[in-house]
RNA sequence: GCGGACGUGGCGGAAUGGUAGACGCUGGAGACUUAAAAUCUUCUGCCCCUAGAGGCGUGCGGGUUCGAGUCCCGCCGUCCGCACCA
């Protein structure tokens, strides 16, 4: 035993300890009461970074503080292991995505195994192996046979020299980022899931998500976009009445539809097409509308451009009113119906619109009745009375949109419905490192399901990246089998899966993983849902929404019991650091950047000024990622830890710092001193007893409420009184206690200290203490004196003075006699043991 | 444009409407030491040649209250999400 806490020697103990007695595996058949603490799997890109490090010790502690209180914990971990970058890797360094990822995979185990974490890694799960994703491609066709799986064809953007599908975020400035070739649409049939057949639910079910930060409710509110409305139909002038709907529309707002001025319709809208077919000039319009980016960016500033096709259409209500159809870059094809009747006096983009080629701006909303007149400015899109609008004149604008809704449906020329922005899920990728899609592609029977014995169709591995474009394609032999239906020759499905359909169930393999299926239904639900999920905001919308859907989707086929797979949601927030820029430009590492004499911070191999930049998230472009291995190598692993909890809450950003590692590495050290000082002690010390109950509730507290920031200064405060306390069997008492409530956060300091101090058994298996309501309050109490809400004094009494007493001690005191001078208070409120005011 | 969050010392941050600044970091002074590291003690919101039984202080301006960092109204600023969604 030496005086000084060795963490590179007690670290590696620990863990293997811990792994040899197996004390992190979970038992589903446990008569315990079961708790499932989740962070978000790793992508395994290379090695661990902070982020991980942080989010991985909060759901520690949490977890390690679950068991000690006496739950059966399950905490897995595992790899979200299909995507691109590993695609990109073989292309770059010419290895295989799979070694790639797997030699990945082993590194960031080994890191995460340094850290201490309590997980099951008997559980450990990786969905690049086909022992998941073979499960993963049953449950695909289980969605299938449900119907809650079908094909589209869809727009992708086409990189034409890599011959690859590039997502959004791969697009830039209208280029490939890879190859810098201009981007082109291009039609492909794909794989969609029914989401939308759930948006209601989706919807109604954040009702109940209680644990969840509002914040991540209120995005997947607006990500879902409910809104109600009027679809109707226009016909076009000069068609038979009666007949066959020409143009539908879809408005929030029937109460403006005395104000509309034109019908807009989609540039890849049918009418449009059809027109385009026979006029060139209308072809030309629409390419010219469809050129340019899908990205917000370019959206925003994009012009808006109209074509008038010099088609006419009936007003519903007033056969004799026509409106000119236009074709016009702003109508999205995808929402509603891909066509709108403009309302430009109350629609800031019809405003625009109409200002822009002269159409007529009526106005149909006014403050008040008599306001019918006033000329529209701008766009005026709240709601108000309406006016110049015949039967609806004079109505509220919910009233006038009810109306309108009632005549449209008992005249059958319309009907009121509700729009969602939420978009079928596309899960087509044409990518060669994802699950591949189970489906064999028939001349005769169309696409067709593998059968289930015949699964896991699994990803060869004999392919090249020599060649752009996704190697499944001209696999020799792997595309060609024979029809599962009919036994003629067919050819194997090519698309890989989203890599979120890997992520949107692995928390249900974790619970429960059999060999022949994709899990039990009965151990599943003995875990599930997640008791505590935690991840980063940036999987606020897609990710927890795709797995809710999936959750969903196997309840309504029957394969599981719940709708929500998460009780409780945590979103912490980043691992933040200074940047470094050098005069000319560059970024900087931090272990470039040095102090010069005169304080002044200059490039280590130069000598030059050195910029500070902004504090920001660590990323490689910016240079300002700390690598987490040399710190563990450097202070441990519970001082990593316990710098992860400290300093900033656990929602907002933590800046690393320097002085804040070794801060916590400190008090790994102050416990290590407090644990060597010998036991036996005789003597009750009434005080520290009082603040070590206090320390326990406030601590399971805190951590309760994943408040870790305010557990540890709870925890320096009980060190400190420690510290300062004389030797007393209390005090012993109090030392012991203190390794327990560190011990979720400083596991392995905990154990050595514990079995330093003689006391049996891991401290892994030892029990939460409990605190005694009575000893949290003391006897004695300070007692603020204000005078007119203004503090003048404080003084020191028993717990529970009388209002009385305390009055006549407080108008006693000098301080607020010289204040008075000598007059009467006008009143005196007393809050008993915290204040006396007095108002003069 | 729409929606949301947040503004507290030199810094990160604490504060059921009741003593603002817990706890940590940084910095000052001191102790121990031949010296350093480590450790310990102590001070550390601002103002004032009046140092006090003093004044001012939680982005700004109002309000409610005996009492407001906290509640209400209006501004300003920062950050985040969505974005031509009919």
């Amino acid at each position: 035993m030496t005086d000084r806490f060795d963490p590179a020697v007690a670290d590696r103990r620990w863990q293997k300890r811990w792994a040899e007695a197996r004390s992190f595996q979970a038992d589903s058949n446990s008569a315990k009461p079961k708790s499932y603490v989740l962070e978000m799997f790793p992508y395994p890109s290379g090695r661990i970074h902070m982020g991980h490090v942080r989010n991985y010790t909060m759901g520690d502690v949490l977890a390690r503080f679950r068991r000690m209180q006496g739950y059966e914990v399950l905490h897995p971990m595992g790899w979200d292991a299909f995507g691109m970058p590993a695609e990109n890797a073989a292309m770059e360094k010419k290895v295989h995505p799979g070694t790639w990822t797997r030699q990945n995979i082993a590194t960031m185990r080994e890191q995460l195994q340094r850290i201490g974490f309590a997980l099951d890694w008997s559980r450990e799960l990786a969905t690049c192996e086909p022992n998941y994703y073979g499960h993963e491609q049953s449950l695909f066709l289980d969605l299938m046979e449900a119907g809650l799986v079908f094909r589209k064809e869809s727009e992708v953007n086409w990189d034409p020299v890599d011959m690859t599908v590039l997502a959004n975020e791969q697009v830039i400035d209208g280029k490939g980022w890879r190859s810098g070739a201009p981007v082109e649409r291009k039609k492909l049939s794909q794989w969609f899931l029914k989401i939308t057949d759930f948006a209601e639910d989706l919807l109604e079910g954040l009702g109940t998500l209680d644990q969840w930060p509002d914040k991540v409710r209120l995005m997947q509110q607006n990500w879902i976009g409910k809104s109600r409305g009027l679809q109707f139909c226009f016909r076009l002038a000069g068609t038979a009445p009666g007949g066959a709907c020409d143009i539908e529309v879809f408005t929030t707002r029937p109460d403006t539809i005395f104000g509309a001025s034109f019908v807009a319709i989609s540039p890849s809208h049918p009418i449009g097409e059809a027109l385009a077919a026979e006029r060139p000039e209308v072809a030309e319009f629409i390419a010219r509308a469809r050129a340019g980016g899908t990205s917000a960016a370019e959206i925003e500033t994009a012009e808006k451009l109209g074509f008038d096709t010099g088609l006419e259409v009936l007003h519903p209500l007033d056969p004799d009113w026509r409106l000119p159809v236009w074709i016009a870059n702003f109508v999205l094809m995808d929402y509603g119906t891909g066509a709108l009747f403009g309302v430009p006096a109350h629609d800031v983009r019809d405003f625009e619109f109409a200002k822009k080629y002269h159409l007529p701006i009526r106005r149909v909303v006014a403050d008040s009745p008599r306001g019918a007149d006033e000329p529209v400015v701008e766009a005026e899109p709240g709601a108000g009375i309406a006016v110049n609008s015949r039967f609806l004149d004079g109505l509220a604008s919910d009233q006038a949109t009810a109306e309108v809704i009632k005549r449209a449906e008992a005249a059958g020329w319309g009907e009121g419905k509700t729009q969602y922005r939420l978009r079928d899920w596309g899960v087509s990728r044409q990518r060669y490192w994802g699950t591949p899609i189970p489906v064999v592609h028939c001349e005769e029977c169309g696409p067709v399901g593998v059968p289930r014995d015949q699964l896991p169709v699994v990803l060869p591995e004999d392919v090249s990246f020599e060649l752009p474009g996704n190697p499944l394609d001209r696999h020799p032999t792997w595309t060609t089998v024979d029809c599962p239906k009919c036994g003629a020759a067919a050819r194997r499905e090519t698309d890989t899966l989203d890599t979120f359909v890997d992520s949107s169930w692995y928390f249900i393999r974790f619970a429960s993983q059999p060999d022949n299926r994709p899990f039990d239904r009965a151990e599943a639900e003995k875990w599930l849902p997640v008791g505590q999920y935690i991840g980063g905001v940036e999987h606020a919308i897609l990710h927890l929404l795709y797995a809710r859907f999936w959750t969903r989707a196997l309840e309504r086929i029957g394969k599981i019991g719940i709708k929500e797979p998460f009780k409780g949601l945590f979103t912490q927030g980043m691992v933040t650091h200074e940047t470094y820029e050098s005069l000319d430009g560059r970024w900087l590492n931090p272990d470039e950047v040095a102090v010069a004499e005169n304080g002044a911070l200059v490039e280590r191999a130069t000598g030059t000024a050195v910029r500070l930049g902004r504090v920001e998230k660590m990323s490689k472009s910016k240079k300002n990622t700390v690598d987490p291995e040399p710190i563990l190598d450097r202070y441990g692993a519970d001082a990593v830890r316990w710098f992860m909890l400290s300093d900033s809450p656990p929602e907002r950003d933590l800046e690393w710092s320097e002085s804040g590692i070794e801060g916590a590495a400190r008090f790994v050290q102050r416990v290590w001193r407090l644990a060597l000082a010998p036991k036996g002690n005789d003597g009750h010390d009434a005080a520290l007893l009082r603040k070590l109950h206090r320390a326990i509730a406030a601590v399971g507290e805190a951590i309760e409420g994943l408040q870790f920031n305010k557990s540890v200064a709870a925890l320096y405060e009980l060190a400190s009184a420690i510290e300062k306390a004389k030797p007393s069997a209390t005090r012993d008492e109090a030392i012991r206690t203190l390794l327990l409530l560190i011990a979720p956060g400083a596991p392995h300091l905990a154990e050595e200290a514990w079995a330093a101090r003689g006391e049996t058994g891991m401290i892994a298996d030892a029990s939460w203490p409990a605190f005694e309501p009575g000893l949290l309050v003391d006897d004695e109490v300070t007692i603020a004196v204000q005078i007119n809400g203004k503090l003048r004094d404080t003084m020191t009494a028993a717990r529970g003075l009388s209002r009385e007493d305390a009055e006549v001690l407080a108008l006693a005191l000098p301080k607020v006699q010289a204040q008075l001078g000598g007059g009467t208070p006008r009143k005196v409120i007393v809050v008993p043991d915290r204040l006396v005011n007095i108002v003069a």
